[in-house]
DNA sequence: GATCTAACTTGACATTGTCAAGATGCGTGG
DNA sequence: CCACGCATCTTGACAATGTCAAGTTAGATC
C-alpha cells in the first residue's frame, strides 16, 4: 500500500523486503508465543511481518513449512538453554538436573513454541527433516549426560537406552505438566522451579522415595 | 434431505435424531483417531452423523466444547484402562508399572484422542471443568500408587508431591515419545512395548542405573 | 387435539489456506 | 550504462471452515 514511509524497522517496508523469510520466522513466533498456537494463521503472520497474504509462499511452500521452520529455532534455542545451563557443572547427576533445568526453563519460557514443537500443528514432522536433527540434538544431550551418570556410578543393570528414555520422558513430562495443568510449581510441593526440577529429577537418580 | 431411507442405523435419519449429542462425540472421535486431530472439523463431524452443519451447536457451545467433550471421554478411558492393569496386582512396584502400561497403551491405542486431551487444540481447558475432573482421576491413581510404594519401602526423603509428579511426568513422557517421535519399541533397546514401560518405571523405581 | 419449545435446517458472512496471473525491481552481461 | 531475466512480491479468486440469524419440524404437555 504506502510507498514511502513506515513505522516499521528500516527496510520492511520495500518492495523487496531483503530477509522477508526470517522476518516471517519471528513474526510467527511472536504471535504463537502472544496468542497461543491455534491463533496462529499464515495470512496473519504475513500481515505482522507488512507484506501480502501470498508472499509467505515465496519462502515456505505451505503453512506447514513455515511451522516447521519456527519449531526448527525452538530446537535450537532448546539445547542451547541445555548447554547454558549445563556447561561447567561438573558432578554427573548435577549435569542431569542442569539439562533438566534447562528443558523446563524453556518449555515455561516459551510454552506457545514448546506446543508447537511438540504438539499435533506440525502434522508430518517426519518429513521435515531439519526438525527432526533438531530434536536429536537436545536428545543426544540427554543420552551422554546418562551414559556418563551410569559408567560414574557403576550401572549394574538395565541398558543405556531404557534409562535414556526414562530420563527424557521424565524431563519432558515435567515441563508439560508444568504448562498445560494449572498445578504451580509450589502445589507441586516446591518452592522454587529449580528446587522441583532437582527433586524430580533426584527421584530419578536415586530412585523413588530415596532422595 | 431424504426423508425415509438410509444407510445408517436405525433412528439417525429423523429429523429429531435421538441422541446426537452422543452420536456427534462418536462421530468425531472415529475423525480423529482415523485422520487426526487436525482434519477435525465442526462441519466434517456433522456430516459423519448426517446432519446439517449447524445442529451440533444445539449440543455444544462451539467446536472446543464438542472437543472437550471428545476429549473427557478420552480420560475415562485411560483411567479405565489403567484401572484394569493394575486390579489385582500386589506388589507396590508392579501396580506402578502396570498404571504406566495402561497410560502407554491408551496413548498408544488411541493417539487421536491423547493428542487431543494434552494438545493446544483445546485453547482454553481451564474453562472445561469437566475435563480437569477426569485428567484429576488418572492423576489421583498415580498419586495414591506412589504414596503406597513410598510406605512400602520406608521412604526417607523428598516428598509425596514431587515423587508423584516424577511418576506422571516419565510416564506422560514416555507415552508421548512413543506417539511422536519415529522411535519403535525396539530402537529403545527392548522387545516388547510391556518391557520397555517395566525398564523406564523400573529405573524411575530404583534409581537410574540400579535395575 | 392445539400449542409450546427443543431439535433441526437453510442461508449468509467473515476468515482462512492456497492457486493463478500479473507487477516490480535487483543483478548481471553486453 | 542499460536492457533484460528471474526472484520477489501483489491482486484476485475459490473452496472450506466456524458461527450467527431466522425459519421449520415434531415430540411432549395440557
Amino acid at each position: 500500500m504506502a510507498k514511502g514511509k513506515s513505522t516499521k524497522p528500516a527496510g520492511s517496508d520495500r518492495y523487496h523486503h531483503g530477509d522477508l523469510r526470517s522476518a516471517l520466522i519471528e513474526a510467527a513466533t511472536s504471535i504463537v508465543e502472544k496468542d497461543g498456537v491455534m491463533a496462529l494463521s499464515l495470512r496473519g503472520v504475513a500481515r505482522e511481518a507488512g507484506v501480502s497474504q501470498t508472499a509467505p509462499y515465496h519462502h515456505f511452500a505451505d503453512k506447514q513449512a513455515l511451522l516447521a521452520a519456527v519449531a526448527e529455532t525452538g530446537f535450537r534455542d532448546l539445547s542451547d538453554r541445555m548447554l547454558a545451563k549445563s556447561t561447567g557443572v561438573a558432578d554427573s547427576g548435577d549435569v542431569m538436573i542442569a539439562l533438566g533445568q534447562g528443558y523446563v526453563d524453556f518449555a515455561v519460557g516459551n510454552p506457545g513454541r514448546f506446543r508447537l514443537m511438540f504438539g499435533p500443528l506440525i502434522g508430518d514432522k517426519l518429513s521435515h527433516p531439519d526438525l527432526l536433527d533438531g530434536a536429536a540434538k537436545s536428545f543426544d544431550m540427554i543420552r551422554a549426560a546418562v551414559i556418563a551418570r551410569r559408567k560414574s556410578i557403576g550401572a549394574v543393570t538395565s541398558n543405556d537406552e531404557a534409562d535414556t528414555m526414562a530420563a527424557w520422558s521424565l524431563v519432558h513430562g515435567l515441563a508439560t505438566l508444568l504448562i498445560e495443568s494449572g498445578f504451580s510449581t509450589e502445589t507441586m510441593g516446591a518452592s522454587t522451579q529449580m528446587e522441583l526440577v532437582g527433586q524430580v529429577t533426584g527421584a530419578l537418580v536415586n530412585g523413588l522415595g530415596r532422595g
